[in-house]
DNA sequence: GCGCTGACGCGAT
DNA sequence: CATCGCGCCAGCG
């Protein structure tokens, strides 16, 4: 747990921003596993927050999905294809703006970065 | 200060 | 599976 605690610092972001740019390519992971393990258990949504404000070119805010893998944007909007565009150039298989899970493994939490 | 809204999550139906 | 409802947090009018 390289994070510290900060719920109501703007290093909060911080932690959130580093935590995602750690995401592997060709990997995915849920907004609430980024919050865990960026030290803000519960923090789902601040987590999409702060990719939505990030001005950062090179975040790959396009790795991070819901819980259940399917992409967070409004279906369809500009910002939704752009997800799917960006997820397949990276080889991840994507089904009607839903990433395919390697095998049965029910959710993201379990398939990827797995129980801390 | 108040209520609405949303790039969320989870259990119940 | 697809939906619904409710809890949760932060920004905004």
């Amino acid at each position: 747990m390289p994070y510290p605690n900060a719920v109501d610092a703007p290093e909060a972001a911080q932690c959130i921003l580093a935590t995602v740019r750690a995401i592997a390519p060709g990997q995915v992971a849920g907004y609430g596993q980024v919050a865990r393990r960026a030290g803000l258990p519960g923090r789902a949504r601040l987590v999409a927050r702060v990719l939505a404000s990030a001005d950062d070119p090179g975040l790959p805010w396009h790795r991070v999905l819901r819980s259940d893998g399917r992409i967070a944007l409004p279906r369809g909007s500009p910002a939704w294809h752009e997800q799917v565009r960006r997820l397949r150039a990276e080889g991840v298989q994507v089904d009607d703006g839903r990433v395919r899970m390697p095998r049965g493994q029910g959710t993201l939490d379990a398939a990827l970065w797995g129980p801390d």
